[in-house]
DNA sequence: GAATTTTTTGACCAATTGGACAATTTTTCT
DNA sequence: AGAAAAATTGTCCAATTGGTCAAAAAATTC
C-alpha cells in the first residue's frame, strides 16, 4: 500500500507515526537535523530502523513532518491577540503565553531555534510569507494604539522581536540560565514571568505628557 | 615535534592554526559540531584534511580551540561594567557592544547558540563558574545601585538575560528577522539600538514617587 | 480458516566520515 | 650546499550513516 496516496490512516499507521514523531522531536531537539540519526530515534521511539523507514521515506521527511506539525501551534498566540481587547493585557497575554511554551514546551522551541540558526533550510517560505504577514497586521494593530494613545510609542516589528527573543531564551538556553540560578523550574519561571511583566509594563504604559 | 608539548609556535604554525581556526568558525557557526565536517573546514580553509590533521588531533579539538578561543573576548563587555559609572549609560553600554558584537560578529554568536542550545557540552564548565562569578558581581553592582535609587527595580539577573536574548536573537536569528524586515543591515542594526535603548531607558528609569 | 494485505525485521549496501600513515616536498639551520 | 626538521599530501581504513530488500510475522478480509 502506498501510504502517500492514501488519505484516511489505519489505527496502526496513526499510533506508529505518532510515535515516530514523539521519539523525532526528542533526537532532533537535543541535536539538530544533522546531529540526529535514524539509530538515535529507533531507539528512541523503540522501533527498528526499517521499520521508521516504512513510515516515513526519510530522515528528512520525519523532519519535515514534525516541524509543520508545530508550525501552526507555534505561532498560535500571535493570532489570539485582538485588537478590541486592552492593549497592555492584549501583548501582557501575549508575552505569558509565549513564556508559558518555553516552559512546558522547551522542546519544540529548540527545535525552531536551531532551525532557524541554521538557515531556516525548511521555514524560510514560511517566515517570508505566512509569518511576515501576520506579523504585518499585529503590527498595525500595535501602531493604531499608538495612535490612539494607549501605548507609548514602540517599534512593533522589534517588540514582537524582544518578546520572542526573551521568552524563547528561557527554552533555548536553559542550560545556561540554570547554571547562573540555582532554583527550581517553578521558581525561575516566576520570576521570569514578574520581570517580563514589568518591563513590558514600564514600556508600554502611556506617560504623563 | 609534539604540538601540543612545544610553548613557542613557528611562525607557519601560527599562520595555519589561524586560517583552520577561521574557516572552523565558518563551518561550525554554520552547521553546528555535529554538522560541520573535516572536508567542508578543508575547503573552506583551503588545506587538505590530513594537513589540518597535522595541527589538530581531532575535529572536536579544533572545535574546542576556536571556543575557547572566544569565550573572553564574548564575556568581555560584561567586565567593562563599571559600578562607579552613571548606571543607566553603563547598562546602556554594555547593550550597545552587545548588540554591535551581534551586527559584527555573528557567526561567533551562532557558534556559542548552538553549543549551549545543544547542551553546552564544552562550555558547561565554564559557565558555571568563571561566568557565574562574573555575572554575580555585576548583579551585585545592580543591587547596590538599585539600594542607591539610581535604578528603578529590577530583578538584575533577568536583566541580563534579556539583554543578550534581545541582542544575540539579531545575529541568531537574522534569518527570520530579515524575512520580516526588508532593511539593509544598517537601518536594521539602527531601529534595533533605538528600540532597545528605549526599552532599557523606561525599564530603569527611577520614577517619581 | 484460508487468502490477502499490512507490518516488521535481519541482513545488507554504498556513501560519507574521522582519522592514520608512509612517502614526498619544503623549510630551517649550520 | 647539505643535513635535519617541519610541513604537506595521496592513499588507505574502519566506523557510522541513510537507506534497500526480500522474507517472515501479524493483522485483516472474505
Amino acid at each position: 500500500m502506498n501510504l502517500i496516496e492514501k488519505k484516511t490512516l489505519s489505527r496502526i499507521q496513526k499510533e506508529k507515526r505518532s510515535t515516530i514523531k514523539k521519539a523525532a522531536l526528542e533526537v532532533f531537539s537535543e541535536y539538530g537535523l544533522r546531529g540526529a540519526t535514524l539509530d538515535k530515534i529507533a531507539v528512541a521511539s523503540g522501533l527498528t530502523k526499517p521499520n521508521i523507514l516504512y513510515y516515513y521515506s526519510s530522515k528528512d521527511q520525519i523532519y519535515f513532518d514534525v516541524l509543520s506539525g508545530l508550525l501552526d501551534e507555534w505561532v498560535a498566540p500571535l493570532h489570539k491577540i485582538s485588537s478590541d481587547g486592552d492593549p497592555i493585557d492584549e501583548l501582557l497575554g501575549y508575552m505569558k503565553a509565549k513564556l508559558k511554551m518555553s516552559k512546558q514546551k522547551p522542546q519544540e522551541s529548540k527545535l525552531f531555534a536551531t532551525e532557524i540558526l541554521h538557515g531556516a533550510p525548511l521555514t524560510q517560505n514560511v517566515l517570508a510569507t505566512s509569518l511576515k504577514q501576520t506579523l504585518d497586521e499585529k503590527v498595525a494593530v500595535i501602531d493604531k494604539w499608538i495612535e490612539e494613545k494607549k501605548l507609548e510609542y514602540v517599534n512593533g516589528y522589534h517588540l514582537f522581536f524582544s518578546i520572542w527573543a526573551m521568552t524563547q531564551h528561557y527554552a533555548d538556553f536553559d542550560i545556561q540560565v540554570k547554571s547562573i540560578l540555582n532554583q527550581s523550574e517553578e521558581e525561575l519561571f516566576d520570576d521570569a514571568e514578574e520581570y517580563l511583566t514589568s518591563v513590558l509594563l514600564r514600556t508600554l504604559s502611556v506617560r504623563a505628557p
